[in-house]
DNA sequence: CCCTTTGTGTTATAAGGTAACGGACGCTAT
DNA sequence: ATAGCGTCCGTTACCTTATAACACAAAGGG
């Protein structure tokens, strides 16, 4: 299997899987997952890559008239808010959380060729960050871990 | 001493030991450490604070005519390029580095209430990560580590 | 059914970053 | 010394990313 592990899935069920999720994550937290917030969910999922704030607009203003800025970046903070999708920072892009349930780090494998990502999600690097940095006398709260570098299958290719 | 340990350091001393090695650094390399690029290195490390690109404009501006965008972002790249300031992602903004000599990765604490940032600068973290990456078949280049929180100081205060 | 809260539409603007071209300056080799 | 070349910087224009502020609509609880 390779790194980022998306040979041979089936992507369609990918999507309905995390937007169920999602679902029932919203209704045990009494959230209201509008449609809106829906739509933009299934748009980011609708591949590995990470999609921009306005990528995704383009594709609200096809849908829905008069989408703006803010229509897209609303419901990119609710989804966020509530750990359904994360933000590449180094990309200023966004890519749907692969565990919602489970509270966890930012942590992040991208392929500069592919540009497709992968979590990571190792709870004992987070764990030793965390220890470091308490260590140090700092109070941890949010940790962004981004590697940049080839995933095996583009690694082949070349 | 304090987790971002800023206490008591006498700051000219340290902007002036960053521009000195920076310059030895430029020497040896045979690279061109022009005014300007000298410059935007110093307004760096004017605070032990991320900047942002057009904050170092602004200061540009008010010190040479004709400072516009490409001034400070291509001496910007520069630095980069060379090891002599890290770029903060998540915060879109510049930090000094304080070991320009030695190659790492770039791990940072951030103090969300003073804003002050600390490199952390643990190898053993950067190989566990770079372990962790290549055992999933990824070819690990860059890693970018930023922790948010708050600083021992700043807890202190609270 | 009213009221409050939350979500969305809409307009405007701030903040961050790059492309492209021309001229100036500093090398090196003749 | 100077011609030629490469690097650096000035300059203009533009693109991308993100937020502020206000008005209206819709949802859900008494």
């Amino acid at each position: 299997m390779s790194t980022l592990g998306f040979e041979r899935h089936n992507h369609a069920r990918c999507i309905r899987s995390a937007v169920d999720a999602a679902d029932a994550l919203c209704a045990t937290r009494g959230l209201r997952f509008t449609p809106l917030r829906r739509r933009v969910l299934e748009l980011i999922w609708q591949s590995h890559r990470p999609v921009g704030a306005y990528d995704l607009l383009d594709q609200l203003k096809s849908e829905r008239d008069g989408a703006a800025p803010p229509t897209a970046y609303r419901a990119l903070d609710f989804l966020m808010e509530n750990g359904l999708i994360h933000r590449i920072e180094s990309l200023n892009a966004f890519v749907g959380c692969t565990h919602p349930d489970a509270p966890h780090q930012s942590q992040f494998l991208i392929c500069t060729s592919c540009h497709r990502v992968a979590e990571l999600s190792d709870p004992a690097i987070e764990r030793r960050i965390d220890t470091k940095a308490s260590g140090a006398g700092f109070q941890p709260e949010r940790q962004t871990l981004e590697v940049t570098g080839t995933c095996d299958a583009c690694a082949v290719t070349r």
